[in-house]
DNA sequence: TCTAACGTTGACGTTAACGTTAATATGTAG
DNA sequence: CTACATATTAACGTTAACGTCAACGTTAGA
């Protein structure tokens, strides 16, 4: 399998070096392997994983850790489960999948939140620009009247 | 006009008494009036911005200085302009007209940017739930069949 | 094999966005 | 007028999310 060190994968994701460790230092992100010398061995997984992490951090603003919850299940529900433990007893992973179910359920009523929110600002900024257009507008032709006059004076001299 | 004092602010937005502070400070809010004593006295309009502010601040993860940018510009276009100074040289205003046609548009590519992201994940969380809804329902299928014999007078529900 | 470029681990520094505390003045109910 | 809740400034403390630097080991190409 090919793999990547960390200069790559912080070309390849934005992030620079220290991020990248500090990420894996707080749980965001699976320790990848280690060469025999210690250098770490990224693998295309870790460099997607990474990139998810990014785009929910930037778009939705949540914190690090809120991000992690979400992290944690993505990971659980795409089969990579062997970086984390797995449940095996039913009554438990029942409970856990409805505890899922309900954490599922509020990060999408947030985002449609957001998303609605996200919207409203819209609008209010596509106003703010018309009117700003506008005034360019206004300031414009009144330099052309003025440039015009000046013009006018010259040639009469 | 009805005056609020900081507790009051604070109940209303939710803010604590050193963030409303914090945010005239920085210049997030405009000054209030002070009594004789120097205590401050917001008006409603106080009250609006902040809630203005918070949404700005929560749902989009804008740092308070990107929020700020907006803030000042909402305020020169609304017509409250006395807060802040006004332009009268026409070419500095025509100036800064551009600087803020620009600002805008930076700022509207990255809410589309945003809505774009959050429609991603929204689909990805919806997969996500639709998977942990059919896991609930195999072990709810297996837990029936496991109690079906054991309690009789259940299963003519 | 040598060396330059790159990697590693501490460990301390920095910035934003407030929290907390202290010392003091102000506003208000009785 | 007194007492007590609430206000003020000033200053230092805190946490998240990294930046930066030093000292040293590793990797890869000529």
């Amino acid at each position: 399998m090919k793999t990547y060190k960390i200069d790559d994968v912080a070309r390849e994701t934005g992030l620079t070096k220290r991020t990248i460790r500090y990420y894996e230092e707080i749980g965001l992100m699976p320790t990848p392997e280690r060469s025999e010398g210690g250098t770490r061995q990224y693998t295309r997984e870790h460099i997607d994983h990474l990139l998810h992490v990014i785009s929910a951090r930037d778009v939705l603003g949540f914190s690090l850790q809120e991000i992690q919850d979400y992290i944690v299940y993505a990971r659980e529900l795409s089969g990579q489960r062997q970086l984390y433990p797995q449940i095996q007893e039913p009554e438990q992973k029942l409970a856990k999948l409805r505890e899922m179910d309900e954490t599922l359920d509020a990060q999408l009523r947030k985002l449609d939140e957001k998303a609605g929110k996200i919207l409203a600002m819209k609008a209010e900024l596509e106003q703010f620009r018309a009117r700003v257009g506008a005034g360019i507008d206004l300031l414009e032709a009144k330099q052309q009247n003025h440039t015009k006059d000046i013009e006018m004076e010259e040639t009469g001299k």
